[in-house]
DNA sequence: ACCTGAACACCGTTCAAGT
DNA sequence: ACCTGAACACCGTTCAAGT
């Protein structure tokens, strides 16, 4: 409200927006996320929020990292790198799980804003901690976080479709098992209950344990030679004299 | 061409339908595939396709399952175990890699058709003969399908990215770890250069060592009392005498 | 610089009407 | 039963015009 006490509007802000578009994910899932529906909540038209956001691939990248925030990276000091290691993991898996949408779209935007690297860091300083060298602790971190992101995602798309169709319909990846001949496919037959069974978190622990005895049991990641051409010219300039 | 000389066109059928939209896909991408641009392709509107599919999800379905046709899931015997698993998710892997567009698919539709079965089937089987229990081996196919299609679908999405803004262009993730400050994320500034390099064969090979590494050394899984509730029903029925 | 209405070029899906 | 045109209810993005 203004002095004089007409209602002003409070001014369009990147939080305000990121902050309503997370609003809406959480309510209506990352289909449901628009920016002609955000653009209504914060009263204006579509085309206000482009001033304060490239496209709606970079709100869903704001969207993400806020979200993340929530996410904690220090766990104490006293656990073993083990118990470290699951502590961030579970946290990271427990906030994609803890809003609807929020594993889609992490599914879809790979995360670099603050709180991605945070993540990243505190990964990479708890594997060092584990005499993981640098080079199989970069890829075991992708491996790791690329899987909880996709055992919340998996998850969390059997949720929205329990939720829509209501509790009595099978999900389609238990009604497709259930159909299976046991001519043709004997072992998922055999395997039937496993095949759907357990929580997101409770799969996502164990897979979390099995990851981390991989990356403890695995050779080192291949020589460098793999590396792209745009990156491993910047680290390997030829040399002036031309011996490079 | 009819008996009498017009042009006929030829009936629609699920199968044009299909292999009409998995076209699209390979050409546009996931988000260039549209039930609109494929009926224009068949020289029809839009609606005529609901006759045959029942929405685009069903379609995206099949489309998936068409492509994974290609999947190899019969190694030859004599190889070991480790071999066998490796060649049947390096062919998974390289299918989803080889269309753009097909990774990503895979990544929001979860493949039960025949040929997805028929994958989970062989890696059942192979499990099983490295003497992983039942309820292990269920999970734990889980875990490889699901890590082969996300490391395929990160690689695709930055090949995307590359493929839209040039080559000398920086994917976003890369732009990110290289702005990142020593000061607060010296690890992250550390293993820079292994944070973005190999190529997605190369990473989907050394992540399949991990995981069938941490796979054979790690424990059952829990007891089957995390199934769900409505899978528990199905194979606990009450007894009649209420002793149950 | 910030904000906007209106338009542009798309979507998936439904439905009444045709054959 | 199969097919269709037209409509409905949406999208993201751009742009000229305002302040």
């Amino acid at each position: 409200v203004s002095r004089r006490g007409g209602v002003v509007k409070e001014p369009l802000s990147r939080d305000r927006i990121v902050a309503v578009a997370l609003a809406s994910l959480e309510q209506d899932g990352l289909a449901g996320m628009s920016l002609r529906k955000i653009a209504q909540a914060l009263e204006t038209g579509p085309a206000s929020l482009y001033a304060y956001v490239e496209n709606l691939e970079e709100l869903q990248a704001l969207v993400l990292d806020k979200a993340l925030a929530e996410v904690k990276t220090k766990p104490s000091r006293e656990q073993d790198v083990r118990a470290r290691l699951t502590a961030v993991l579970g946290s990271h898996l427990s906030v994609l799980l803890s809003k609807p949408g929020l594993a889609q779209l992490a599914m879809t935007t790979i995360a670099v804003g603050p709180n991605g690297l945070r993540i990243v860091e505190a990964l990479l300083g708890i594997l060092e901690d584990a005499g993981v060298d640098a080079a199989t602790a970069a890829w075991a971190v992708d491996l790791l976080t690329l899987y909880t992101t996709a055992i919340a995602a998996e998850q969390s798309h059997r949720q929205a479709q329990e939720h829509a169709d209501g509790a009595d319909t099978l999900a389609p990846v238990a009604r497709a098992i259930a159909a299976v001949s046991a001519d043709t496919h004997p072992r998922i037959v055999a395997a039937r209950d496993h095949l759907v069974s357990g929580t997101g978190q409770g799969r996502g622990a164990w897979a979390i344990e099995v990851l981390l005895s991989g990356i403890l049991h695995t050779p080192r990641v291949p020589e460098p030679a793999t590396a792209p051409a745009s990156t491993r010219s910047k680290r390997l300039k030829p040399r002036p004299d031309g011996r490079g």
